[in-house]
DNA sequence: GGTAAAAATTTATATTTACAAGTTATTTAT
DNA sequence: ATAAATAACTTGTAAATATAAATTTTTACC
């Protein structure tokens, strides 16, 4: 667990000297060659966790300047790739519909699976997010069964998936493929997420590509965005 | 012009290469001491032009073998970050609807404006993309009026806008913001969508960021989703 | 011919060093 | 006191080098 490369430490420490607070959007953030003297690295080290950062969309970065934390968007943190649940003025609940379980795989949104991926079988979940009260986001998660023990028996209520798979498994999002459609709500959707039939509703499709050869995760979710839009950073 | 870095040299010419099909999606590219004797460079110049490749999702990498050509998905690539006007079956039109000009700021799109871009005044345009006949998208962009000579004067029609501003003015995306909505088709879009009113219809505000400081582009994008989703890579 | 071990190739990580270029703080001259 | 010049600091680019780890190719063996 703690073979990992040091530029990955240092990116981990600092992204959450940033999420905790510790550094406020705004500040700035030590000088790499600081940085280098208190993890005991040499710059370039630090540099590619900097970079990490800035591609993530944590920081902000300028010839001359120091590194600046960077303010995150209003709205549903959901297209951004380091996948923060990104703050909003009310409460976010995210009850869990159907609990992570093995399956066969069914067909994943349309995405093509490798051989590797359809024999190690299929975990799914359903999950809401329930903001203020109103239910806005319906999202539908399958993953390979593969390397990542005792998956099922965690507690998704509150963690983001992205976060988990990141600090307890070391997978970490290298990219993917999405699309976006604008569909009419059909009694299912009207179900959950208590809109009246025919009522617009945003529908994403992703396969997000890791680190790990051969895991994927595939991606379904139903968006209500009367109030808030489905917003993120790339 | 010719004053670029080495690593985006070599960038622009695997790209180039890739775009042209020297390299097809399968095809492996040189192995980094290859490039780097071609190049006449040290193996970090040559990996941070991988490392851009990579990022940009032109390629897969994977350690003990060489760097391999990814194929680009279908749909109307738009979400990406490289911006490519990616490869669909059918034909692909983009009639320009408002030609470039100059404008005083209104609103980007509920984003915050700086002071140097506000003070700098507004390039807008519209365009419309039709596919094999159907309009299936109506897009409105706004750009800072700041070291971009003859911008105005250029055609737009065929050419991609982030293609233009990499190559001819050395201006490349660092990075963005976007808001998501599914919205219901009122009499504007209906004329140049062609769709029934209420029909739905998939919304994107974009504020993409790019290595000039005060320069964004602010772009919102009206997009009919029924045959093709909205798709692109991350 | 097939298999397993060994070698070669290739990418990943990391250090050290150097200089260039942009920004900020300080000093100096007016 | 203000403004310009200078210095100090910070990030950007790039080389040279070394070792580790994953993959592919070759070789040796049966």
């Amino acid at each position: 667990m703690d073979n990992l490369p040091r530029y990955r430490v240092i990116y981990e420490a600092l992204r959450g000297d940033i999420a905790s607070g510790r550094y406020a959007p705004g500040d700035a953030l030590p000088s790499e060659n600081e940085l280098c003297d208190g993890y005991k690295v040499t710059r370039p080290t630090v540099r590619k966790a900097l970079d990490m950062l800035a591609a993530d969309g944590f920081i902000v970065r300028r010839q001359g300047r120091k590194s600046v934390v960077k303010g995150t968007p209003k709205g549903i943190g959901i297209l951004s790739l380091s996948g923060t649940t990104s703050a909003l003025g009310g409460t976010l609940r995210t009850p869990v519909i159907v609990k992570p379980e093995m399956r066969q795989w069914n067909d994943a949104f349309g995405f093509p699976l490798t051989e590797a991926e359809r024999a190690a079988g299929c975990i799914y979940f359903e999950r809401l997010r329930v903001l203020d009260g109103e239910p806005v986001l319906l999202d539908i998660t399958m993953l390979p069964n593969i390397g990542i023990p005792r998956f099922a028996a965690l507690n998704m209520e509150d963690s983001s998936l992205f976060d988990i798979l990141r600090t307890r498994y070391q997978i970490t999002v290298t990219g993917g493929e999405q699309q976006l459609f604008a569909i009419a709500a059909d009694r299912h959707l009207r179900e959950h997420l208590h809109v009246r039939q025919g009522h617009p509703v945003l529908q994403l499709n992703r396969r997000i590509e890791t680190g790990r050869p051969d895991f994927c995760i595939y991606s379904r979710i139903f968006c209500v965005t009367g109030k808030y839009g489905l917003s993120g950073t790339f």
